[in-house]
DNA sequence: CGTCAGTTTGATCGTTGTCAATCAAAGTGG
DNA sequence: CCACTTTGATTGACAACGATCAAACTGACG
């Protein structure tokens, strides 16, 4: 529940000068318009479930401030993570309005979301033409980090995985400020929601990360993140640097 | 490269009679709107891809008629398939318009698909507010169909992954024809491709077809799916009846 | 009838999971 | 300020699921 309590804006470690904080363009767009429609703010805990599995949601959540992840428990009782949501992401948003989900959400950090009706969404949408083509984009971008990910846990050993999951991050936290390129940051994350990002169990991606930390590539400890070998952990997570650069949001 | 060739429409095994052929509503709409606009039909071979990883592409495809794949190659070789595509899906659908493509797609079967640049849809979509939602709720249904796989893929074992993705199909495939409901279909995949789906070898999932086999709960030979035992196919794919409901497409 | 793609099976290996114990850090209440 | 608790990290021993390698086998098709 505790964790990273009253130190929450994180940001960067080595204390270089902040440049301005960028969110996901389009995102922003959207939030924009709708903080205009008097949806108001509303901050939440770390740890709080922003909504469960198998709820009947109406609403659609901008997260404004913070990280959250989404997340499946199968029937075996194992849980799945699915994504870490990062600040400009749309969480929620469902095809068939007010179906039920079929995923959970849950504040890794506490954070500050906006909440959307879908149905002041679709009348938006109809209003302005653009909002259903960036909906359409980010949906889509999200679908592409999850054929990522798909490819990550099908095809890739322990340790390929977990230096993707670490890449992928570091990349798009560190896109949110443009310009800079620190080698330490705050990640907000236990080795077991590292497990259940990447299918592994905790106990091994504990040894994953051992590994990793004696060949000085990176080191994880207590949700702080040191890159040592940068070029070591693009290769480590076997990953084509094409895709590493559409982490990147623009 | 064969295949199926000249036994394109497969359809239902048993021979009873054939209802009404249903695609995805919402897909439907744009390729109607789309169709209008001169943009032709065009039909490929099965085996033949559409478009590969890495490629510029500035056209999505709607697909009309048949099966396809998306699919990722890794660094190390290996294959990972994304997503089955029947027809109603678009493909090629992409964040940041003409990028390169993460993912490259190929037929299955012998299809035909429709296609529409980019620039065409996002005028498209200005002219006709409802064309951005529309592609948003497809955009966030894959993206949803994703988080399935990922489910499946990263908290499953080999005989829930298999019996998974066998019911998937089924269910995905047979909505196409509401009412109709039968126990053998003509499924165009090589075990080769269903190893590629769920993370596995086609030697493993040789395994695993034959214990579902010698259980009497589905037969899979040469492209032929029979399902003996509906109800203990579901119980081996432990997979939640809401969620097997949410891949019917209505 | 021969070729080829795809299926089937066996033997063996190794990556990762499971179980269990200990340790470290941080929060909690007296 | 100090026991006490809780959560998360760490390590070892062992088991198992699925991969790998290799060799038939089968059906489809020219």
């Amino acid at each position: 529940m505790a964790g990273t309590r009253g130190k929450l804006p994180a940001g960067w470690g080595g204390g270089q000068a902040r440049p301005t904080r960028l969110l996901h363009g389009d995102g922003a767009g959207i939030l924009r318009i709708a903080a205009s429609r008097k949806s108001g703010n509303r901050a939440m805990r770390a740890g709080r479930n922003m909504f469960r599995i198998g709820e009947r949601r109406d609403t659609v959540y901008f997260l404004a401030e913070g990280w959250a992840f989404l997340y499946n428990i199968s029937k075996n009782g194992r849980r799945q993570i699915l994504h870490f949501a990062l600040p400009g992401d749309v969480l929620g948003f469902h095809p068939a309005g007010g179906d039920v989900t079929s995923y959970g959400a849950q504040a890794l950090t506490d954070i500050v979301v906006s909440t959307i009706p879908h149905k002041t969404l679709e009348h938006l949408a109809i209003e302005f033409p653009e909002v259903g083509m960036t909906l359409a984009r980010m949906m889509s971008r999200d679908r592409d980090l999850a054929y990522g990910h798909l490819t990550n846990i099908g095809r890739r050993t322990a340790r390929e995985r977990v230096a993707n999951l670490i890449l992928e991050l570091y990349v798009r936290y560190g896109s949110q400020w443009p310009g800079a390129c620190a080698t330490e940051m705050h990640l907000p994350l236990t080795q077991e929601h590292v497990g259940d990002a990447t299918g592994l169990t905790s106990v091994h991606v504990n040894r994953v990360l051992r590994g990793l930390r004696q060949e000085k590539i990176v080191e994880f400890h207590y949700r702080r993140l040191r890159i040592l070998d940068p070029d070591r952990l693009v290769d480590a997570a076997s990953v084509d640097p094409q895709v590493m650069r559409s982490w990147a949001r623009r």
